[in-house]
DNA sequence: ATAACTGTTATATATATAATATAACAAATG
DNA sequence: CATTTGTTATATTATATATATAACAGTTAT
C-alpha cells in the first residue's frame, strides 16, 4: 500500500494517514482482519514520529475502522466497518453543505454536481 | 441576516463566518453588490474582534465572493460570484472524495449519498 | 475644517493544535 | 531473556487561532 504524505499540506499529517488508509478499506486493498503496520515501524517508514502515526490509529479505532489490540497490534475491523447510522447521516449532511453551497454561488448545475459524485463513486467499483 | 456562531466549535470562528455568508449568498438574502457590515461592526454586533471579521473578508475577497474598496467597504462582487472553473472543479473533488470514501466503507449506496445532495441542493431553491 | 468612518498595518499576548524527541512501562511473543 | 506491542509521560518547537490596542491614510458627513 502506497502512502504519500505531503509534509507541507496544510492538512495535518495523521489526518493524511486517516484518509489513506480509510482509502485503502475503500479501494478494498486493506480487507477485514488485516494487520497494519506497528505505529514505530510505520512512522520508521515515513519518516515521522511515532505518536502521529498512532493518532491517526486511535481516531480510525474511534471511528470503528480498527481494533486495537493492547500487545498484539492494530487490525481493521474484522467485522467491517460499522453501517452508516443516523449520526453518520446527520455529519454528512453537515459535511456536505458548505460544498454545495459553493458549488451553488459558482452556477454549477446540480446534475453535473451529481456526476462528479458518481464519478467519484466509480473509482471504487 | 442571522449569524449565530458557536464559539465552542472546533471549526475557526472566520471559517464558520465565511460559510455563512457563502450560504447568504447562496439563499440569494446577500445579492450581488450589496454592501456588508464594516469589520467594526460585525465585530462589535458579534461580540468578536474585528480582525476575526476581517479574515473572514479577505478569504472571501480571495475567493471571488466580494469587492473590498479601501475606503468605502466589502461589497457582494456584483458581476456575481465565479462561475466554476477547471481549478474549482478539482478542488471540489478532492473535497468530495474523503466524504465519498467514508460513505463507501460503510456501504452506503450511492443512490442514497446522491439522494441526500438532492436534499441539500432543494433547500436553496 | 473637523469628526467619524473605512480597510489596513503593526505589535503583543494567550491559547490550542500539530509534530517531534526521549524515555519508560506492562504484556505478549520469539 | 530479549524483542515487540500499544501506552503513558514529559518536554520542546512551530504554527494557527483569537484577542487587545494603537496608529495610519483616505473618504464621507456634518
Amino acid at each position: 500500500m502506497i502512502i504519500d504524505l505531503d509534509l507541507q499540506s496544510e492538512i495535518p499529517i495523521y489526518t493524511q494517514l486517516v484518509q489513506t488508509i480509510k482509502k485503502g478499506i475503500a479501494l478494498k486493498e486493506l480487507v477485514p482482519g488485516e494487520a497494519l503496520p506497528s505505529v514505530r515501524s510505520l512512522a520508521a517508514d515515513l519518516g515521522i514520529n511515532l505518536h502521529t502515526v498512532n493518532k491517526a490509529y486511535q481516531l480510525l479505532k474511534q471511528e470503528g475502522y480498527v481494533f486495537i489490540h493492547r500487545q498484539k497490534g492494530v487490525v481493521i475491523n474484522p467485522e467491517g466497518v460499522p453501517k452508516a447510522d443516523e449520526v453518520y447521516v446527520e455529519k454528512l449532511k453537515g459535511d456536505l453543505e458548505p460544498l454545495i453551497v459553493d458549488a451553488i454561488c459558482r452556477d454549477m448545475d446540480e446534475e453535473r454536481f451529481i456526476q462528479l459524485c458518481r464519478e467519484q463513486f466509480k473509482k471504487f467499483r
